[in-house]
DNA sequence: ATTCACTCGTGCAGTATGCAATAGTTGCAC
DNA sequence: GTGCAACTATTGCATACTGCACGAGTGAAT
């Protein structure tokens, strides 16, 4: 069993594993739910992940049009997670920035979600703990680690980014 | 390296993993997008992979609310990839099925990701499949299948399900 | 016959999404 | 300096997704 794995085999295990992933990540963001939608999400964890920056420039890390996260950015500002502020270098761009409500929202998801992970990975025998990490790097590798899925719609940034 | 993994080593492989799974899985939909919505597609995997069932299955499997699912189901009979037919044993109910053309779009979008994830396992080494296959399946073991992650706000049902 | 549970359908409200058009700002060429 | 082109944000319009609440038809149990 351990000599003749198809690729088929692999591709298999994949989707399988990616189940539980993608279960994973909606449980976490279901857990912190205070209203925040996911694309909402999506833009804090850009704006966490690469700091302060123009509406257009979200706009393009998320894969979306200018004029969804201009009204996105409008709710996020609402809820007090966000902060629009006038560039003082250029009067036509507005600079965007986590709050720290803001902030303290991407914390929890992400602390949820490394939780859970680590829940389930505790529940492997440790000796095989190690091949899951170099089956997994090679994986990635092999992938490139992919361009940054411009136009995602999935935008799973939400998982690292 | 292959004696002290820590459970914080496999989350962080874990997490860099499902960014690639997710570009896969939002590309190979993207191929096919002819108009076809991420909740539709789910729709359709969810009756692709489970047969005819009443509008609230439906919306059970795909985590909804029924109102979503019933309108949903308004805009794919539109388009002619899903049929909504009375149940002969009870009047009160309405079975749904894939059409052709419904089936069609399923087909495609899967034959995509997966030709997309076998050009990638082709790059790993091949006495390296066969870890990615054990840890892959140790992992998902560990997570127990999870629940059919009622709710889910992805429904990666996409994924396989 | 009445009551209760199940199903589907609809109205209402809020959010997300894209395309197109508008308006203010900046830089560059002339 | 005037004017044009590019950049940025914003708004209008149309459609889709989402949940909650309510209504209507159907079926079953008492």
């Amino acid at each position: 069993m351990q000599h003749k794995a198809t690729s088929e085999d692999v591709v298999t295990a994949l989707l399988s594993a990616s189940r539980v992933l993608v279960g994973v990540a909606a449980r976490s963001l279901a857990a912190v739910e205070g209203d925040v939608t996911v694309t909402q999400f999506r833009s804090l964890v850009v704006l966490a992940a690469h700091g302060p920056m123009k509406q257009g420039a979200l706009a393009g890390h998320l894969g979306v049009n200018a004029s969804t996260a201009q009204r996105m950015v409008d709710r996020l500002e609402s809820s007090d997670l966000v902060a629009r502020r006038a560039n003082p270098a250029s009067r036509r761009e507005v600079l965007l920035s986590l709050t720290a409500a803001g902030q303290e929202v991407v914390d929890r998801v992400t602390e949820s979600r490394r939780r859970e992970l680590q829940t389930i990975v505790r529940r492997m025998p440790a000796e095989q703990r190690a091949d899951v990490v170099d089956a997994l790097r090679a994986f990635a590798d092999a992938a490139h680690e992919p361009e940054p899925v411009a136009g995602t719609l999935w935008g799973w940034s939400l998982v690292g980014d």
